[in-house]
DNA sequence: CGGTGGTTCTACAACGTTGCACACTAGCGG
DNA sequence: CCGCTAGTGTGCAACGTTGTAGAACCACCG
């Protein structure tokens, strides 16, 4: 069977609680003593039992990640920040991938894991503002994204309205005047595709551009398959474009295949701008010019707030919303490699809510 | 405080033990008894607590996941793989990033976690089969990749030398004769690098093309930088190619945007095969060959073979070690578009080694 | 020499759940 | 009318750890 404290401590010839406070680092303890204890443990391979210890304390050391699919590099990027902030911090996390099913997303929030982890970083992405009221939980939680806004929680978001506004206006800067969108959500008013949309258009209107319908390529998911799904249909209308903005990288990069294919360069012809920042950015032929919406930051900021929402103890503090800064990274496909351009500031806001946990 | 067993058994009028049955879909209830039990879980909220439950069972249902880094998209993708598996058989999945270093790995095996998961598909990078050794653990583990091979754990690899081979032979297929492989480790006689290296000279003899040691390019990291920067030098250092194989996809996508900076036509020119059949490599310009080594199986794969080993009480069985079924995917970047080619059945295969648990 | 304060170690009682053993009822065959 | 089985519910004792409280010891001060 498995070695307990109990057989640490008989070994060494203390007490059960003696064992436990070597463990725990407790400083009151001569050195001999913690030496005996320490090497009764490594005699007998001793680990300690989470399981109990959980128990004992009321705390996993656990948080759950929840996002769509780890399969889309922007998702497998943001957890991969997020593990490696909360492991530098000494916690671990647990991914849920829910697939942007309304259902899984409502799971989550039911907190039918709500004893295994100490608290929920949450991207949603089928859940919109009509269920703002699922968003009231008892566990600490922070809400990533741009589908929920002013839910009684800490909430890390993007500048995605001027983000979106200054790559249209990169794009006109370089004096194209048929700008194209594509991703849009006919009809939205919330989320990425809405905000990002209003940003476009600001930056049309900015630009002294007419907005014109038949600029904008609808894309439910934001695949590069749809992407270039989206693209083909838009070329094979022959609707005339000078340049892209493409709502994320991998519609982006899924345009860049069917502009390809429809043997029509970039940027010479049409130039491109993708949202995200992607790893793979980089290495499209042509590199891919993208906004950088502060990704890591991001991830280190969800982690901290939920951190010290985890650690609070007394009256709660009032919920806050986060907004890093995001950049423009011109790259190849807007034919002005290197370019960086700060967006605007992001920063923190106080969002007082009334808020009361068990 | 936390609702517990207790206030619903107060509340229901019945026995903790009761309200446990219920819970845990103990047959013998009667049906009033379970809606009132059910009634009272709904008023109050209530949830198991993970920690009690864990304790007492000693079982915690969940696994770890060690893998480099999510950020590459072959990891990403496989995590995606098994964590869906893993769901779909009421196990949740805890990711380790162990960023490939040395010291992370040896941690891994070590069981920190020894009890907060029941059991680790571990996927080394670091560790070689220098470290068998370390692989001896008293916990249930599955071993994924190539390099340690004859631990006393189950295993689930690829067809690496096979499918190098098949990938080599299918550019040698195409007429090319100076086919260039890009990701070879110098000196190294374990891991994906030499096998896939191994059947990269196999394909050529039995092409009937020589070895030529120019034609071999060296990447430490299979990052698409390092395939970006290997193919740049060896174009600058003036090696003739027609046709390159990459060790795996983002080597080779880095390496199409250095071909590409040389201004060099693929497949015109230069044809390029990758290997892990990444998502990406679908999209990319022009869209990329690659070896499909059957990771949803390896994930499944992986996942069963785990939970078997968990469930399994009384005598060990048999190691076993499975290969799935790989597969060339011909795409533009070698000219072919669609083909399939099945390279050679993989199996599973029982190895006789003695365990034993605790 | 008693009091004070720091240091070192320990005993006991939880934490919330489930395995086990058992009590009780009703129905049924012998 | 006894014993047996199936159905329904309960009480107790763990699981392995840590928080709380305090005992025992030492040095040192006044």
């Amino acid at each position: 069977m498995a070695v307990t404290m109990h057989d640490v401590a008989q070994r060494a010839g203390v007490s059960i609680k003696t064992v436990s406070n070597v463990v725990n680092g407790y400083p009151y303890i001569r050195a001999a003593t913690k030496e005996r204890v320490e090497a009764a443990i490594d005699e007998l391979g001793y680990r300690v039992n989470m399981s109990a210890r959980n128990l004992r304390t009321r705390r996993t050391g656990l948080i759950t990640l929840a996002v769509p699919e780890l399969s889309l590099p922007y998702f497998a990027e943001l957890a991969d920040a997020v593990i490696s902030a909360a492991d530098a911090a000494g916690w671990t996390v647990l991914i849920e991938q829910t697939s942007a099913s309304r259902e899984r997303e409502t799971e989550v929030l039911s907190g039918r894991r709500r004893h295994l982890t100490d608290g929920l970083i949450f991207s949603p992405l089928a859940l919109g503002p009509d269920d703002i009221g699922l968003f009231s939980v008892d566990f600490p939680l922070v809400i990533l994204g741009e589908r929920v806004f002013g839910a009684p929680a800490d909430h890390v978001t993007m500048n995605n309205v001027a983000a979106a506004k200054a790559a249209t206006l990169h794009l006109a800067s370089l004096g194209r005047r048929r700008i194209a969108v594509i991703g849009a959500h006919e009809g939205e008013r919330v989320g990425s595709a809405a905000l990002r949309t209003e940003g476009y258009r600001a930056g049309l209107a900015e630009a002294g551009l007419p907005f014109d319908p038949e600029l904008v390529g609808e894309a439910g998911l934001w695949h590069r398959s749809t992407g270039a799904e989206t693209m083909s249909r838009m070329l094979d209308d022959g609707v005339e474009i000078d340049a892209v903005f493409a709502l994320n990288d991998a519609l982006a990069l899924g345009a860049l295949h069917a502009l390809h294919a429809h043997r029509i360069d970039v940027p010479g012809q049409v130039a491109l701008i993708g949202f995200d920042d992607v790893d793979d950015a980089k290495y499209s032929v042509p590199a891919l010019s993208s906004v950088d919406p502060g990704r890591d930051q991001i991830a280190h900021t969800a982690v901290e707030l939920l951190l010290e929402r985890i650690g609070a103890s007394g009256d709660p503090a009032p919920f806050r919303r986060v907004v890093p800064d995001s950049k423009i990274v011109g790259r190849e496909s807007t034919g002005e490699p290197g370019d960086v351009v700060d967006v605007q500031p992001g920063g923190t806001e106080q969002v007082a809510v009334d808020m009361t946990w068990a």
